[in-house]
DNA sequence: CTCTAATAGATACTTCATTTCAGTTGTAAT
DNA sequence: ATTACAACTGAAATGAAGTATCTATTAGAG
């Protein structure tokens, strides 16, 4: 079951939020990708529609779909705080591709087991975990892209 | 084994960097302690040493220390872009504190396997994973500390 | 000691995000 | 429909984090 645009804007309404025009539109833009965004890729595709439309606007909304679940906030390569629709309802991570930045969903985590054996042993009081893989797709392994910047190496 | 700020020092003129005072100093601040450092923190407890030490200069020892793999840049919660000497030499991940930003080492992944298998079933060429687990160390829960902040959600 | 490429810090700039504020609007109640 | 008001919008100012440029300085090889 896919969250369209007009079940979000459903579901803002139920939790008390407006629905605005600019509001719809965002969500529009979100839901209908299968990628990951940057805010200023979600503000560019917005203006598309309504080149008027603030860039706060897309910050305030965000937050709005963050605090509902309704979006996945996703660290990436070199590239923190980009946003995805939330997919599968429960709990799982992603796989995204450096080049293009689609996003597979990937939901049979079992690192919870893990998180029990490590409180023991550590003595803290874990609350989560954030679980990313990265690599490029099938389309980007052949088209050799240089769209997302890949500089600079995180924890592994 | 530990790496000290010495050893390092001695790694930096083995690659063909000059040591300097304020290299020195930023060394021994990042390899002295055990916890999660953001620049900003580093400059901090570098500029008790040399007051003139500057923001660059940090960035720049950081920018060389990660080039030689010498230190793990790490995102954790609500904090993209901390540092911490890397302490095991393998593959490793991190369970950090969102309070005091301790951090303890996790050399135990199983996740290279679970790339295997993922690479198959989505035709992606995975290039490696994020992961990092969070919550509070044992010290952190009594005194219900408000130092890290801890705001918006990440993917999980 | 001398020489030079590497480095330091000052300054300016860029990018990304947040705050503030005055005007506008969705929507629930009349 | 009309009204009333809290929620919302965009512009602009502000702030935070990191980068680029430039000139003076210096670590360290020879």
């Amino acid at each position: 079951m896919r969250l369209t645009a007009n079940r979000i804007a459903g579901i803002l309404r139920e939790n008390g939020y407006k629905l605005t025009p600019q509001r719809h539109i965002v969500l529009k833009v979100i839901a209908s990708s299968n990628d990951l965004l940057t805010p200023d890729s979600i503000l560019e595709k917005s203006r598309q529609e309504d080149p008027s439309l603030g860039r706060v606007t897309v910050y305030r909304t965000l937050e709005v779909l963050n605090k509902l679940s309704l979006v996945c906030k996703v660290h990436s390569e070199g590239r923190c705080g980009s946003y995805m629709m939330k997919r599968p309802t429960e709990h799982h991570h992603h796989l995204v591709c450096s080049g293009c930045g689609k996003a597979v969903d990937i939901t049979n985590c079992s690192l919870i087991d893990i998180e029990k054996k490590l409180s023991q042993e550590s003595g803290f009081e874990i609350k989560g975990h954030l679980l990313e893989f990265y690599g490029l797709c099938h389309d980007c392994v052949e088209n050799t892209p240089t769209i997302h910047s890949n500089k600079g190496g995180t924890s592994r």
